[in-house]
DNA sequence: AAGATTACCTTGGTCGGCCAAGGAATGGGT
DNA sequence: ACCCATTCCTTGGCCGACCAAGGTAATCTT
């Protein structure tokens, strides 16, 4: 048994009393966050690089720039994180006929094959975390997280649009 | 008015059918996460290290170790952080008289000098993620991250105790 | 058709965060 | 007293994620 573990956060600083939600937000996050890298590591994935997986699952070869836009990151992450996922043979990158500056992307059959895994590991902690609670429970909360999430995207992105017509799928 | 901005996550992949809470969950500590990054960095501060700021204003000279297990972060990035906020005047550290091996942490005047700016920042983005929420959904929404805070933390300590004598301050 | 503007991606740098491994000092067991 | 286990911290390496700056290609303007 590893003595000392990290993660424990047990009584965390006065910032309950500044921003309890926003508090309780973080810390659940980060958690989240940790449970999920934990289950990707078998998988060979790093926490982040199942969002970007599952994006290219359901759709089929897609721009870069695509990817940027639907998982909210920013162009450089996206870059590099596909560089490190090609050169893991999960990822394939080539040029876009159609646009000589663009890149297109694709899962490779060893991206492919991570799927159900992903997703059962996903399942998994979704059923985890909501170990407990009723389902009413769990709408609730889902209706709750969603209206801070509105409130939070409007000042994030703090005047836009994000183009309509970006959901091509 | 810079064209393209990041954070825009509009449809997220298919995520939200294998795990809709905990890919609710990430997406607002993400977002959360980026807000309050933005208020921190007009006080020279990054995200994360408010948390440890916060901690330090509440009690006086700490341990690290004391840190690393309030924060729940691993004892090798409350090094690096602390490094970072030295350098930045925020901090300052020394040795323990009573151990020779441990090392305690105080904020400086500099460091100080943030707090209120801190909390206000905080409160904001509190009031500001709230918006348009009830009372009661607040409190809803609070004992409900509790709840899955408690599962996720379960999993995370994976049998431990967490040491009761911990809560010095 | 030439020039300015935009869109698409890279590179380089910095941080938070984790893991693995290692060096000191303390403490417990015999 | 001695040695071994534990605790406390540091270093190095790797990733996700950000910003700033730059290079190339398409598009819009005139």
């Amino acid at each position: 048994m590893s003595g000392t573990d990290p993660v424990c956060t047990e009584p965390p600083p006065a910032a309950t009393r500044c921003g309890p939600v926003g508090h309780a937000l973080a810390r659940v996050g980060r958690l989240h966050r940790i449970a999920m890298g934990r289950r990707l590591r078998e998988l060979g994935l790093y926490p982040g690089q199942e969002l970007m997986m599952m994006r290219l699952w359901d759709c089929g070869p897609v721009r870069q720039s695509e990817l940027i836009q639907s998982l909210g990151l920013d162009p450089s992450t996206v870059t590099k994180m596909l560089q490190r996922l090609e050169q893991s043979g999960h990822v394939r990158r080539g040029p876009d006929p159609a646009d000589r500056r663009a890149v297109l992307v694709e899962a490779t059959e060893r991206g492919q094959a991570l799927r159900t895994g992903v997703e059962d590991a996903w399942k998994d902690l979704e059923s985890l975390s909501l170990g407990g609670l009723s389902a009413a429970d769990g709408a609730e909360l889902s209706r709750l997280l969603g209206l801070v999430a509105e409130n939070l995207r409007e000042e994030t992105e703090e005047a836009d649009g994000c183009a309509p017509g970006a959901t091509v799928c």
